[in-house]
DNA sequence: GATCCGATCCTAGCACCGCTAGACAATCGA
DNA sequence: TCGATTGTCTAGCGGTGCTAGGATCGGATC
């Protein structure tokens, strides 16, 4: 039994290799970077060995997302709780969700940009992205408001910082005011 | 001289042509669909046409793009002006904004999604896009409130309503509570 | 220990992509 | 009418994601 056990576990770690090095080359170079072949060159095994623990590149890029989401909504709970008011814990939430988006570009584009076949919105919603909405929510629902669906603040909330996020790096907004954005975000949006 | 002119012409009316049938092809199909093999034929002349008109492929979505981008500012405005008072030119504005972004996906992807090859948040931005921004200033310079500079304002709502648009489109937000977050954001973020 | 058999992996190749060199035809000016 | 220029096309390059089919290796059986 022992050896298909090992065996199990080779492959376990085989995949594991997969996705850091997916991760890895999409940080350095970019996802366009991250061809098949480069990627099974990089572990050291031919092409179709990707298609034996994926479907496709897609599911790749899905794996990177979901590892990505479970860091994120660590990072997020960590901030939460370093700070001590309803109202720190927002910016601080805030700031550590930017701050990941901007450190980590390829995973984040693996998780809201690009197409990882991943459901949302849905029951088969992946647990670990269900998971780091939920690290939004349990700091966002306290001031939602008066009369306002914590799930529904958290939604524009976290769209506010999908755009922040999404845009700066794009070029499209200058990257020095994005603490001054951030603040005036927090400012209007919780209800202290 | 009437038969170079006549020649120009003709020339301009098939770049014309070929921004139309890319952005058709791409609202059908999608912007993967959209490549040079398929475009070619749909505008009845061979792939390296296009190469007399455009860089690459990147020029063609950026030409969209901006297409788009000239749209989206005059349905910006007509929404405004539609509308009699700051807070309620505010509203009419982020409907029409998430009104054209899910009407019109393959362009807002254009603009905002796909590289375009277009500079933003620079001098060199293409005209289009400053007036679009331009358009979303207008009416939101006045709700920004004391003491708030208009542009960094416009800036964040202009990140939520990305935000909004892109997420809901993706399927990360359920559609059916579009109305509900629009007015909330409203709410929040405009002062009166 | 030899043999078989199944799992595992790789070579080779498919159809497609963006893009371009070079041949060819049509058109213009002399 | 002829040569030059302009315009267009055919053909092909290196790359992509993905897969069929053969080789090889390791464990189980006699």
């Amino acid at each position: 039994m022992s050896v298909q056990e090992r065996k199990e576990r080779e492959r376990a770690d085989r995949e594991r290799l997969i996705v850091a090095t997916a991760r890895e080359l999409a940080e350095q170079q970019g996802w366009d970077a991250v061809t098949t072949r480069r990627l099974a060159e990089r572990i050291e095994y031919s092409q179709p060995v990707l298609y034996s623990h994926f479907r496709g590149k897609r599911e790749i890029i899905g794996a990177v997302a979901l590892e990505g989401a479970a860091e994120m909504a660590a990072l997020l709970r960590a901030a939460a709780r370093a700070a001590d008011s309803p109202r720190a814990r927002v910016t601080a939430l805030a700031r550590a969700y930017l701050d990941f988006a901007q450190r980590n570009p390829a995973v984040y584009d693996a998780m809201f940009q690009l197409d990882g076949g991943l459901a949302f919105a849905h029951e088969d919603t992946p647990e670990p992205l269900k998971d780091a909405f939920a690290a939004l929510l349990e700091s966002l629902g306290e001031v939602a408001g008066d009369g306002v669906h914590p799930a529904l603040f958290t939604e524009v909330f976290w769209a506010a910082l999908h755009g922040l996020a999404t845009l700066t790096r794009a070029g499209r907004l200058p990257p020095e005011d994005t603490e001054r954005r951030t603040e005036l975000l927090v400012d209007r949006l919780a209800m202290v």
